[in-house]
Formats: C-alpha cells, structure tokens, sequence
DNA sequence: CTGTTAGCGCTTTCAC
DNA sequence: GTGAAAGCGCTAACAG
C-alpha cells in the first residue's frame, strides 16, 4: 500500500471502476450498495492508501465531527483528568477534539472567533463566559455544555460539582470539630469556581454565626504559602481552620504551615481542599477534602453535548453532581 | 449585531452591493481590495457575524490550518505543561490544534486514521511511532515531528531532553557521593522515554563497574512505591541509591521510604526522578532531577513544524536539549 | 443497486 | 480594483 497524499475519491473509482457516488456510498454505513462493489472499492481504497476528506465531508454535510473543548488553567493538576477524559469519551464516539487554552479564564473572546470558523458541532467550555458570549453560540446554533459553571443570566446546559454541599459538609465538619478561627482562600476574581466554592464556605460559616477572613490566591502551590502567611497575620496567628478553594492551595499551604511557620497540621491547624487530585492522596498530604466525580461529570458532559448536537433544541438542564468526602489527616472534622 | 449560524461571503457581499470574491478579498491580506470597499465588507460582515468557514477555506487552499497533536499519559503531569505550551504557541500563528489523547503509548494506529481524514497540515507526537507508521506521514506529505522520541529507523524531526546526559549527571553524582547498591525503577516497556532513561542510566553505572537491580513501573505513583519494595527485597534491603525515570515514581518512592519502609531519604537512601514536574519542587520533597527545558523545547517543536509545513522538503533534523540538574534534598550528590 | 447531477462556501485565475 | 466562472472533494437527491 503506497498510501500518498491527495487520493480522492475519484482515484478509487477509477481503479475499481465504478462511479464516484458508489465509493462515497462504500464509505458510508447505511448506503445501499452491493456487498461486491462495497468490496471491489475497499480493495482499491486500501491500495491506494485512500481515506475519506473530513474537510470536504463537513463542509456538505455541515457536520464537522469537530467539538471544541476551552479550558483555562490546563496546567492546574484537576483539568488534565478532564481533557483526557473527555477526549476519550468523544472519540469513542467519532468526535474530533479541537482543544483551545486559555492563559486567564477571562481570555474567551479571542478563540471564539475561531470556533465559528472552524463550524464545531459543539462546545464544551470550563470558562467564564458573558451573557454575550453565551447569547453568541446560541444564535450560531451551537450547542454548548459548560463545565464546572452555569450559565449566568442565560440557562445553558451544564454539569456541576455541587459547591455548595461540598463547602458545607467542611464547614460543619470544622465547625463541630470546635474550630473557631477561620480562614479563606479563594481563586482570582475571574475564576467561577473560585467565588462560588469561595461564597459558599463563607455563606455556611455565616450560617453558623462565624465571620471568616479572605484573601485571594491564584489556584497555584505558592498562593497557597502565601494565603496562609496573610491570614496568620490577619488573625495574630489565631488561625486553626483555613479552607481552600482547591487543593494546590492547600496543598502550599500545608507544606508552608509545617515547615515554615512551624504549626502542625491538623493538631493546631487544619486545612482542607477542594478537588480530589491526585497529589491530594499522597501520603505526604493526605488532604481532607471534596473529589469530585470525573468520570461520571464528563461521561455526563458528552452526553448533554451529543444530545444536543443530534436534537439542537432540547431545553438546558443542569446536572449537579455531590463531591465526595475525602476524609484524610489535614483536619480535623466533626 | 445579530450574529447567526450560515452567513456566508454572498450574504456579506448582497448587503455591501459587491461580488462575492470582492468579499473574499476583503478577509485576505494582501488582496487588492480599495479602502472603501473593504470598510464597507468589513461593516456588512459584522453586521451579520460574518465569519469565513475555514472548512470550506482549507478545501480549496489545502491549508487546513490544523495541527494534530498526539499524546499518551495526558494526566503525566508532565505533559499537561507540555500541551498547553503547544497549543498556546500554534495559536500564536494561527494554527488551530486537534487533540488525540492516547490511553497506552501505543495506541497509536486507531488514530491516524483520523489524522489523515482532517488534512492536518501537520503533527507533533508524543507516542511511540512504528517504523511504517513513521514512513506513512512522509508518505502523506504530513510533516511530522516528534516529542521526547526519535525515528526508530528513519530519520525524523525531533525535539527532545538528553536523557544520557541528565542519567549520567544522576548516576556520576551519586557514584562520587559513595553510593554502592543502585536501583533503577523504569517505565512501561512500550515507552520510549522509560526504556531510553532507564538504559543511559544503566549503562552510565556499568561505566562504572556497577551493575543496578531493575524493575518497571507505570510511570505513576503507585508504581514508585511498589517498584522500592521489590527493590529493597532484591537487594535484601542493602538499596541505597534508587533511580526512578520520572518524578512521580519517584516522589511515590520517596513516600514510601519515609513512612512505609523507614528508610531516611537521603541520609539512608539516595532517590532521583526525571522530568522537573511541579510537585518535584514541592517543600515536602524537594527532588533531585532533571528539568526538561519545557519552554524551549515546545518552542523549537513549533518553529520546527512550522517550518516543515512552509517548505516540506526541509530535511530531518533532531534537536537535543540538555536538562537543569535540580539539585534537591532526596539524594547526595557527588 | 448504481450513475448522473447539483451544489456546500470558499479561493483563484482571468478578463474587464 | 472588481466581477464572472471554475472548481476543491465530497454527499445527496434523483433517475434509471
């Protein structure tokens, strides 16, 4: 097989002398075409190295069996799981991945232009977007799933971990475990998933009558270091309980809290995360805190997105998935 | 501007009162269009969220302006680096990239398939390539090049870390420190990476008259645990220097040593990875290893590419970057 | 079951 | 500088 380049499907027609439509119709899987032609055309297909132009085939069929996955923060330690994940799942089911990355989560606009161009059946976006840009791939008609976020102002189809279960189920673990003095990191400012797992721990402490202090990381090993110094100070070192808003921050802040400020985790000091990632699980950490369900969350996120790609007008739903409860030894609960 | 899906260059062009091609002009660089007109292009475009289908584009101009990326180990934690350096790159020049993500290194083949369909004007792979497989993108005119690997029997483009270079700094290191009882925790068999490593590693102490025990592992933290214990009972525990051909064996065997076995790192037991991830600098390990140069290796990659795609002949060219020896706390060195 | 015939949306000569 | 016309490689009616 001396497979070259440009073989179209005119070339295997003519060496298995048919028509042009017959070999398309050989390579399409409910055409109708007699088991020896189908097999005459395979033979001649493979000689010459042939294989169907998806660029041709999607500019007629308007079907690209492209999807764009837009992720910020592809460095982070929890989206690489994601991609892969994703990646897998949509391939299983003959969609393409065209992978944009973002340096800030706040960065969309400028690889939007692109995803028009490139007609993508779908997108699957773990980015802020605004009431515009959601408005956007709405009247381009193309369906959207967001990942980890909902839509604001606009109902977009979404999948969640519950942030909201997840803080509380911290908090109150902290808060019996007789934890008075609270700390908070959260995520930049333009981070979805920041300010919500972010208001929802203040909100639970609020419930409990408890005022937090909050500064801002930047979801990095360092600003989880350096929270933790600011808090100290805000709190004249009275801080025991520092919740993070995921687990490289926490992560930071242990390893800064044992070996530089010299308190011990979680006898004087607990911590918790907010992820599940992998390094959360070593033994050197052992991080309590909240695993989110990949599989299942991105199993349901190309779900949601091949269901609206084949029925363009099924109503946004957003699916919440709980986190599960890691109990590990960075504090201590109930 | 009421954006919607299917606005072609002849729906811009009726409401600008010009041809068609006159659009076309418009959005190409260093067409002749006069000033005005293309203002009045360029007002309708907007008008009705013009965007030129780059499907349609790359059928007629073969540039599909598509890059395949194809990599195994995605949750490496090494390559999520990698990949989003890439893919932020390539965009800077306009090339969009179409992500295979591969569950074992040598899955390989399911893929192409898709990567010939898409016209990509190009690849970078971080996978093992077969011979053929290597012979089909030149074939294909697909200009290629390799991350980490080199051409197993044909001369290919490659970027990749000396890894005879960074083992023999290790082994030299811990050769002169004293270290007498050496083993060595390799990758998967079918990882080209894992095999070369593990090689200079062992050859560099066989230039040195010592002869290291040698088990694999799956490039994970588990296996790094695991891969010591075996280690510690082939050399009825006498190990004092272990070689893993990553960070994250090496990171999982330094947990290990310290709360499983008892062994003191690195007063008992000299551990070295491979790779300069994140975690390798992390307070609580501090690993001594090689740092690949991430940033000018995925910069040469692209401009290798890049240049591959412009003029296709440029012959093969294999680009060799020595790691940094980050000197850490989990071995003695020299 | 199979061939013929139109295009999909765009770029690109080629005249004007 | 601009428009007309001819496709890129393929799919999808439509006859036969």
């Amino acid at each position: 097989m001396s497979e070259k380049a440009g073989v179209t499907s005119y070339d295997v027609a003519r060496r298995a002398g048919v028509s042009q439509s017959a070999v398309s119709r050989a390579f399409r899987k409910g055409a109708s075409v007699a088991p020896a032609t189908r097999a005459r055309i395979v033979e001649a297909a493979m000689a010459l190295g042939y294989e169907p132009n998806a660029i041709a085939q999607g500019l007629i069929t308007k079907r690209s069996n492209l999807v764009a996955i837009i992720i910020s923060n592809l460095t982070n330690l929890y989206y690489p799981e994601v991609l892969a994940e994703l990646t897998q799942r949509l391939s299983l089911h003959g969609v393409r991945v065209l992978l944009f990355s973002l340096a800030a989560e706040s960065d969309v606009e400028e690889v939007l232009g692109q995803v028009w161009r490139y007609r993508v059946d779908g997108a699957i976006v773990a980015a802020r977007l605004s009431t515009e840009q959601l408005v956007a791939f709405s009247n381009r008609g193309v369906p959207l799933v967001l990942y980890n976020r909902v839509g604001e102002g606009v109902p977009v189809a979404s999948v969640c971990c519950d942030s909201d279960l997840g803080e509380r189920a911290l908090v109150d673990g902290l808060v019996q475990a007789g934890h008075t003095c609270f700390g908070i990191i959260g995520g930049p400012a333009d981070s979805y998933v920041g300010e919500e797992r972010a208001n929802a721990a203040i909100n639970r402490l609020a419930h409990h009558g408890i005022k937090a202090e909050f500064v801002r990381g930047q979801f990095d090993y360092e600003s989880g270091g350096a929270g933790l110094k600011t808090l100290m100070e805000l709190t004249d070192s009275k801080l025991d309980a520092l919740i993070c808003v995921n687990d490289l921050m926490a992560i930071g802040a242990m390893d800064t809290a044992r070996n530089i400020i010299g308190k011990r985790v979680p006898s004087e000091l607990s911590i918790t995360g907010f992820d599940g990632v992998s390094p959360a699980t070593w033994e050197a950490y052992q991080l309590t805190t909240i695993r989110q369900p990949v599989r299942r969350m991105t199993q349901a996120a190309v779900a949601m997105l091949l269901e609206r790609i084949e029925s363009p007008d099924i109503s946004p739903e957003q699916r919440l998935f709980a986190g599960e409860l890691l109990s590990g030894r960075s504090a201590r609960l109930l």
